[in-house]
DNA sequence: AATCGAGCCAACCGCCCGGCC
DNA sequence: GGGCCGGGCGGTTGGCTCGAT
């Protein structure tokens, strides 16, 4: 295969992006969407190839982006979700709303690596350092799963107490007054994108159908639509849908521009169905979802204080989310969920079917996910007939291949 | 103040996969 | 069936920032 034809192209700019780039491409995709990427550079007059149009939109230019430092719970949940899927920073990213693959990657290889050597954990293996290795440094796509199988018996350090992240609103973006960070003031500042979205939520394009899908997300009930079932860590949605858990392409909704959908649990205020927010809404939550960004090293550390509670310096595992407790360590482990024991809440039960919903989590659905409830079960339904019958679900988008690989790690427990 | 090294992160590269012809 | 093309993913790297000296 090697390179795409749009690479061999001359004339392509390579590098940083220059804001005058940034703007063109946001306002084309934002008119327009981004259809056939090897198209967009063309159509929104950039001389780049479309997978470089691709990753800025996906990694910097997605007005959901959360930008800003990893929360603690945000944190434990990479490295939780590393045990099961290994290197699979996409499906990984699929559970952390706001946050791309590319960024949990260089986190997990910055800093969540070295705190588990620190630990004396092995990052690869997830399993204690002193133990004989059998992985090597490199990547493994599944080893982990295994490891976590072996870990059972063995609570895992995960990371070292929670601090609290320093509440700090961004000044990424200071009017008027560039940082010293010279590279990344070749991004666009706040008020560029506020002044964007005001006025491409004020522009008739922006009615169009082609924008619906990436930008009036509060119309979209993505639970119900994929049956998904989320709790809150604060205002941090967990995924309860193991399809989800499972595999990122288990998009709900087909859209110009799926990747703005990654995360299927993006809190953003949910608008009734039939009543959609008007059109200054639209650019109000982008000014606030913007906001709710932050800067990762200018100050930016609490930019998750608009969407995830911190939860002062309770762990996420405090939250018993995870349904497999014997990753977590002896206290997390005895910890349970409102009214389901995390003992009940195992892999096995995933692919059985027997997919508790704690009554506290129903009751604190938000009403557009109460009604996704049936439709939840009958996705965990799904799964389980399709781990008894191997029948892959019509109606999901699910990688049967990954959820073979999944079912077999765990299928010996 | 200057230099240096470590850390971080945006972007590129190479490959795989699926759809289409 | 095979080739082409585009989308997507994971690994890697170049360069910038920042703290230490």
């Amino acid at each position: 295969m090697g390179r795409h034809s749009c690479c061999y192209k001359q004339k392509l700019r390579k590098g940083l992006w220059s804001p005058e780039e940034d703007e063109k491409l946001l306002r084309h995709i934002t008119k327009y969407g981004h259809g056939c990427w090897s198209s967009v550079p063309k159509q929104a007059g950039l001389q780049r190839c479309g997978k470089s149009c691709r990753l800025r939109w996906i990694n910097y230019l997605r007005p959901d982006l959360k930008r800003g430092t990893f929360s603690q719970q945000e944190e434990n949940l990479i490295v939780e979700l590393h045990a099961v899927l290994g290197n699979r920073w996409s499906q990984i990213a699929a559970q952390l709303p706001g946050r791309t693959d590319n960024e949990i990657k260089n986190l997990w290889n910055s800093s969540i690596k070295k705190k588990l050597k620190q630990r004396g954990i092995d990052p690869n293996t997830h399993k204690p350092l002193a133990e004989p290795e059998t992985g090597s440094d490199h990547g493994n796509p599944l080893p982990a799963a295994a490891a976590a199988t072996s870990v059972k018996s063995k609570p895992m350090a995960i990371l070292p107490e929670p601090v609290p992240a320093p509440l700090v609103l961004p000044d990424r973006f200071p009017a008027g007054s560039p940082s010293g960070d010279d590279r990344r003031s070749a991004t666009p500042t706040k008020e560029f994108f506020l002044n964007r979205f005001i006025q491409e939520s004020s522009s008739p394009h922006c009615q169009s159908s082609d924008t619906v899908g990436y930008f009036p997300l509060q119309q979209l009930d993505y639970g119900s639509e994929c049956g998904v079932q989320t709790t809150s860590v604060g205002n941090l949605s967990v995924n309860h849908n193991p399809l989800l858990w499972l595999n990122q392409n288990c998009r709900p909704i087909e859209t110009s521009c799926s990747e703005f959908l990654c995360s299927n649990t993006v809190s953003i205020p949910n608008f009734p169905p039939g009543n959609p927010p008007p059109a200054s809404v639209g650019g109000a939550n982008r000014a606030q979802l913007w906001h709710a960004g932050g800067s990762g090293k200018s100050g930016g550390g609490g930019s998750n204080g608009a969407n995830i509670d911190l939860q002062g310096s309770s762990s996420f595992f405090d939250s018993s989310l995870l349904p497999w407790p014997e990753l977590a360590s002896d206290k997390e482990a005895a910890i349970h969920i409102e009214g389901v024991s995390s003992e009940d809440l195992r892999w096995p039960d995933y692919l059985q079917g027997a997919f508790p919903v704690p009554a506290a989590i129903q009751s604190q659905s938000h009403a557009p996910y109460s009604d996704t409830k049936a439709e939840s079960q009958l996705a965990v339904s799904g799964l389980s007939n399709w781990h008894h019958g191997q029948q892959q679900l019509p109606a999901s988008d699910m990688c049967s291949k990954d959820f073979q690989r999944i079912s077999a790690a765990f299928g010996q427990i």
